[in-house]
DNA sequence: GCCAAAATGTACCGCACGGTTCATTCCTTT
DNA sequence: AAAGGAATGAACCGTGCGGTACATTTTGGC
């Protein structure tokens, strides 16, 4: 490891993992700005601090970009996950912990969402073929069927509750509250979307998911 | 009206409607399958009984052609939800049967949904400067509202109920199952998709739209 | 220090694709 | 029946954009 002094004087320094990582980051902002085909790659060259030359260099075409660039979002955004503990708390807290985590953290990572829609109108083509990202969703779920063994283990959980199904529920909620808030507020108004109605979104899919997994004996006393 | 038979023995016969029609439906085909920038104006053409020339003579541009693509989406989708009627039925049961024809109905679209994604992408810009889709959405909460209010003056329904938000809720399942159908079933396999688990899935969703509309003493002891 | 390999800069290419030009045929009006 | 406008056909064009050729500099190994 060296100064850098004379590299700046005239010329410059290779630094491969640096200028990967530049590309990487303004691919995926300009992917999900503007989708596969929308995206322009002298647009992600202009804005890197290195060359188109270098992004064909290390990617190979606009594909693999493409595909380093999904990898990278779900990277990110599953990253953030780990960080939401719930062992320690009651089945039904840790349900409502997770949903509402789940719903925040969506909404703190737009790019990413707006990746997982490009994937979707491209029937997950790309997705699908990457093992990094069946690897990293594998663990996705393992949280959520935790939850529900221990809820039904203390009697709280209705039976024959099925996790994916209710991730599925969480996704619905928490995914659609980001990538449909264009047309939803072009549409209806954007009162849903000031903090007041993000709250009161999020707090009435918190009820509906407790409602799909608690027994109906157990919703009614506790009352927040 | 005059017999075809001389067009067809030679040259052409002149149909406006028609062509523009013929256009219309390829493009909206082409649009939500591919996106804007993906759709190309030449395989449009192409799949087209007439030619490119037709499409910049009806239409002007690309952008031209999309809008138009995307107001006979929605004009189609929203025709087909006019056949619901709801005014008969309890306030409880008219809700749960909005619920579970919506996610029918959106399941019944996929174009439609897929233009509305792409639509999102964009961040809504050419759905907002549409007059046309601004005056259809203006009635598709009023059937919501409605039920909601006679559900409160019946009793059933809880105070302070939004329906702006409880659409939210309903549109967010219908809309996720389908838009997000192939990441999720590429991810966490098939299953949620097939009859059972789309029966599955419909009813728990019909299931917590009620929790959250219905006041906690009503949902009990009526069971399907 | 020297050399091969890795990394970067510059300039360029081919063509796909959105859009147009110009000519021709159909239809309505008077 | 003539004319003028609407509707259609066929070929063409300019360029934006994905991708490349070729030269040059840097770096690490010996």
């Amino acid at each position: 490891m060296r100064s850098t002094t004379d590299a700046e004087r005239r010329g410059w320094t290779q630094n491969p993992e640096a200028v990967q990582q530049d590309i990487l980051t303004v691919a995926l902002s300009e992917f999900a700005e503007n989708g596969f085909s929308g995206a322009r790659v002298d647009t992600i060259a202009s804005r890197t601090q290195t060359s188109k030359r270098m992004i064909y260099y290390y990617f190979g075409d606009k594909l693999g970009l493409y595909t380093r660039a999904l990898e990278a979002a779900y990277l990110r955004v599953r990253q953030g996950e780990t960080q939401l503990e719930l062992d320690h708390l009651a089945p039904q807290e840790a349900l409502a912990r997770l949903v509402a985590f789940t719903f925040d953290h969506h909404r703190a990572n737009p790019d990413f969402i707006r990746m997982v829609m490009i994937e979707n109108i491209h029937k997950a083509r790309h997705l699908a073929e990457s093992q990094v990202i069946r690897d990293l969703n594998e663990a996705a779920i393992d949280k959520l069927t935790e939850i529900c063994r221990r809820g039904q283990d203390a009697g709280v959980f209705r039976e024959g509750l099925d996790p994916a199904a209710l991730h599925w529920q969480i996704s619905a909620a928490s995914f659609f509250n980001v990538s449909n808030r264009p047309t939803f507020s072009a549409i209806f108004g954007n009162a849903l979307f000031e903090d007041d109605g993000q709250e009161a979104i999020r707090r009435q899919t918190v009820d509906a998911i407790l409602a799909i997994a608690c027994k109906p004996e157990v919703r009614d006393p506790e009352n927040e």
